[in-house]
DNA sequence: GTCTATACATCGATAGAC
DNA sequence: GTCTATCGATGTATAGAC
């Protein structure tokens, strides 16, 4: 399901707006490049967009809203009812291997990290739309199988998450591939390791 | 130790650029600010520094040295080697608190990542002088402690500074915390949990 | 060394022709 | 609706006085 546009040129001066947008930032960003970028002229953009501030807040709540999608998508399916001792695994290499993948993924992170103290309402946008789907997600996941034996779900899926984003942010945004090398493979198999140890899956690990 | 400057006025020039920067990131920031803000003339920045990058990247790497040494100090005291059980929550609870509250730290840390992109060199840096050492700073301490049973501990040290460094970002950073609301201490706790059940410290968990 | 003044480019935004 | 042309403000960087 793609999100209908308002015109075909308001979607074509938005898929201009990203590229520039993601590539240098809400400030380093001119709308002379985004109406170059765009393939019309910049009264044009003026004229679908009230300034700046409103064309780039469009274009995040957009994102925001498909990014999601692309991450967790397929994910509710009758898969997660096996074994966890083997979805679980799997599910992480899925989930990782689609952020490390998808590099424009990469630079809205990047950008909306780096703009959050600027555009503190678009930072909101993104939390709600995207982090926390992701943490009910898991949060749900961890709580229909009882046999994790976990007293804080909410709290665990937080761990999870979080040392999947910040693999991703140290490998890949900021570069740390060559400094601090490792497996994605390792990560999962090291948070599997500390979900199983003690519970009826322990013999798997 | 504080790192000596390379005069006077250099010195007051970083303090200003830092603000700005820090403020309104790299393409944000005007050297007529950054002179204003330093008390000097802009003519007088260029003396010190070549040029507007140039002044960028001394001062990214004057904090990246810096920050660490603010969270990790007093961090390898004889603390260390007291009961896990009870050092590693309050380890991380203060490791946490620090993050949490030196809102410089986090605009730091927002600014690297929104630029990690256009200046992939001060992103490595970063990764260098900064997470690199905590994370063999996490490493040591569960190598040095076989108790804990971790058959990776290169790799689950990454899943601790991780969980809990997206903890900060989420909450703080992105501005979470009305959004999806949750105490530092809960992460700590899930985490602990997680490190110890099935090891001997179980039954505290 | 540090300042004032300024050169030159580019910015966001708009007026007016079509 | 969309374009070209342009305004005023602001950006980086430097020349020249002190």
């Amino acid at each position: 399901m793609t999100i209908a546009p308002v015109s075909d040129k308001a979607e074509q001066i938005l898929v201009g707006a990203m590229q520039e947008f993601l590539a240098h930032g809400y400030a380093g960003t001119s709308m002379d490049r985004v109406a170059a970028t765009a393939g019309v002229s910049k009264a044009t953009v003026y004229s679908h967009f009230q300034d700046k501030e409103g064309l780039f807040k469009a274009l995040v709540q957009r994102l925001a809203k498909r990014k999601f999608s692309e991450v967790f998508t397929n994910m509710d399916d009758p898969h997660l009812e096996g074994n966890p001792a083997e979805v679980f695994p799997a599910l992480g290499q899925v989930i990782l291997k689609r952020m490390l993948t998808d590099s424009e993924h990469l630079d809205f992170m990047r950008m909306v990290i780096g703009e959050s103290g600027r555009f503190p309402k678009l930072a909101k946008i993104c939390i709600q739309n995207l982090t926390r789907y992701s943490l009910e997600f898991l949060t749900n996941y961890l709580t229909s199988h009882p046999e994790f034996g976990l007293p804080d779900p909410e709290a665990t899926a937080r761990i999870i998450l979080g040392s999947m984003v910040f693999f991703i942010m140290s490998q890949k945004a900021l570069h740390g591939e060559e400094i601090i090398p490792m497996e994605g493979e390792r990560l999962i198999n090291a948070m599997s390791f500390l979900l199983f140890r003690g519970t009826e899956f322990a013999e798997n690990y």
